[in-house]
DNA sequence: TTTCAATCGAAAATTAAACCTGCGTTTAA
């Protein structure tokens, strides 16, 4: 479901965006931007509120809640429309290229009238850029840098865009008379850490209806195809989204085939045809008299096979097919598997919410177990001191177990410094419950150096959880070149944790570094590093790409019992 | 533009690295 909060975030970002591009009123861009990201962690949903409920939420104030409640009322505001007319939807795209900010951008389309990435591209080959004040040789490279990067991801989008419209689409189509069953398939049910397209299925016995349904849902931008197998939409996000309807007794082969991937459905083809059997989309038949053997469901079309059900997110010809046959196949991790979060935020550092909520909603998802990890002080723009953080520890330990039993974790978020020292000294160090720690910054300090510096925390006996380890951010920049292989064994050798981090656009570990290090003998925790209470859902897209490194709840140190948990945190050491 | 404290107006999130240019601007965490 796209959350009218989120639109409204997206809409306050633009203006922001627009107004730091056009200059000269840093103040005002900055207060949009604040009160964007306050309106999409703010749990209650804006669109049940009037302009006296807005200005409740922090940061917004008389002039943004005008200019909210305008947008809720008629879907535009005046004055974002005035902005966008003067500068082209292309410029703003251009500040989304790393590198290249809202000054430079407003310099390239003035002097060079570029406002496009295609544009920006060519000038740069022509070499036009260099003549430009503040440009050089330099900045034109980490541009083209930015540009490959952004044209590699180009038209795939994160799972938890492609998951918000999936869910909406199969919410209105399973409404509609007729319908038997209908999910989403594809690369989207394999959890897959970014998305080409959704594959919606149906099963009824009639197409039509539902074909014309997904041509008609408010949030169909454009018609791409519309027929009787087949229908494809883009949506205002531009996401395509391709519904097929298959009759109710092929639900099952229709969703095997439509799942992929393809390499796996290659594997499960071959070995129907070594049983004389033929596997489509139809159906499993017979390769002789022709007549369907199973089609009705999964689990049917597996069996026979001779494979157990296989879980959606192993479905990559990653051995899984091997595992099915000799009955091994792992029992992956689920959501309901997990006890807590060991990695989240409050509003004492750039979290949105206080921490007595997120305690509550915390304590709401149904945890045993919750641990609050502000960051310290290195990083700077938080501004946290030793006061602060011993203050909310006492807060902490007040609220601890006030919620149906729920055991709270006072933790701090360290930052991994260019030689791999963390913040506090270990005396200081010893109050924490846990430590996480991760790296901000100094992302280019060479192969060698980024080893030892990943090292050199894992091997703090203080340090609990590597967090984000490869501090990649999915389309924007890739990770830091370190010999994972070599953080992995330390990790596995000194009892550290790898963070699968749930935000979408980090999914860090991601599933072939998870099974890499895995095979060292590392841990992990499974984290949200959430900065608002909508942001605890997350969990479920960490949990996906755990399953995609075939995890099990053994390898996932915060399924455990806060016993086994407590011990783990201790890393051997007697204190 | 918001917030806070005061009733109109001032202050607001810091630091460092990178880059271009020759000391200052831009970006990003």
């Amino acid at each position: 479901m796209v959350r009218p909060n989120d639109e409204v975030e997206a809409l306050l970002q633009e203006y922001a965006d627009l107004i730091a591009i056009t200059g000269g009123e840093a103040f005002k861009a900055r207060a949009y931007e604040k009160a964007a990201r306050a309106i999409g962690g703010y749990p209650a949903d804006v669109s049940h509120l009037d302009a006296a409920g807005l200005k409740e939420i922090p940061g917004v104030g008389t002039s943004i809640a005008e200019k909210v409640v305008e947008y809720l009322r008629t879907g535009h505001v005046t004055v974002v429309d005035e902005r966008r007319a003067r500068i082209p939807a292309g410029v703003r795209q251009l500040i989304t290229i790393p590198t290249l900010g809202p000054k430079k951008a407003m310099a390239l389309y003035e002097n060079l009238h570029i406002s496009s990435v295609n544009e920006l591209a060519d000038a740069i080959t022509a070499e036009k850029l260099r003549d430009l004040r503040g440009f050089g040789e330099k900045t034109e490279e980490n541009i083209l840098h930015g540009i490959a990067l952004m044209r590699q991801s180009r038209g795939r989008i994160l799972l938890s865009t492609a998951m918000e419209a999936a869910e909406d689409v199969v919410a209105e189509l399973s409404r509609i008379p007729g319908c038997e069953h209908c999910a989403y398939a594809g690369s989207l049910r394999r959890m897959k850490e970014t998305v080409g397209d959704i594959d919606v299925l149906v099963a009824a016995r009639r197409s039509a209806p539902f074909m014309d349904a997904l041509t008609e849902l408010p949030s169909t931008a454009e018609v791409i195809v519309h027929g009787g197998k087949k229908t494809s939409v883009r949506t205002a996000e531009g996401v395509q989204v391709d519904l097929r309807v298959v009759r109710p007794d092929a639900w099952g082969a229709g969703m095997q085939y439509f799942t992929g991937s393809k390499a796996h459905n290659i594997r499960t083809r071959t070995i129907a045809v070594h049983l004389g059997l033929k596997l489509s989309e139809y159906g499993l038949f017979d390769a002789d008299g022709g007549e369907r053997v199973a089609s009705r469901s999964e689990d049917e079309v597996y069996a026979r096979l001779g494979l157990p059900w296989i879980p959606p997110t192993l479905r990559e010809d990653r051995g899984e097919i091997e595992a099915g046959l000799r009955g091994e196949l792992p029992r992956v991790v689920t959501e309901r598997d997990i006890r807590g979060d060991l990695h989240t935020h409050t509003d004492l550092t750039d979290g949105l919410t206080p921490l007595e909520e997120m305690v509550a909603a915390a304590a709401g998802r149904g945890y045993a177990y919750y641990a609050v990890t502000d960051h310290a002080p290195n990083l700077y723009m938080q501004r946290m001191t030793d006061e602060k953080i011993l203050a909310q520890r006492e807060r902490v330990r007040s609220l601890d177990g006030r919620h149906h039993g729920m055991r709270l974790l006072h933790g701090t978020e360290l930052n991994i410094g260019p030689g791999g020292e963390v913040d506090w000294p270990d005396a200081f160090l010893q109050g924490f419950d846990l430590c996480v720690a991760a790296v901000h910054s100094h992302f280019n300090v060479g192969r060698r150096a980024m080893t030892r510096r990943l090292v050199r925390a894992c091997e703090n006996p203080r340090v609990n959880v590597i967090g984000h380890p490869t501090t990649r951010l999915l389309g924007k920049r890739p990770g830091v070149d370190a010999d994972l292989d070599e953080v992995f064994a330390a990790c596995a050798r000194t009892g550290t944790a790898l963070e699968i981090n749930a935000q979408p656009d980090r999914l860090d570990l991601g599933d072939e570094d998870i099974l890499r290090a895995k095979d060292h003998g590392a841990r992990f925790a499974v984290d949200t590093d959430a900065h608002s209470i909508p942001q605890l859902a997350y969990l479920r897209y960490g949990v996906g790409t755990a399953q995609r490194g075939w995890l099990t709840p053994d390898d996932v140190i915060n399924t455990w019992p806060l016993r086994r948990l407590r011990r783990f945190l201790r890393k051997d050491r007697t204190d």
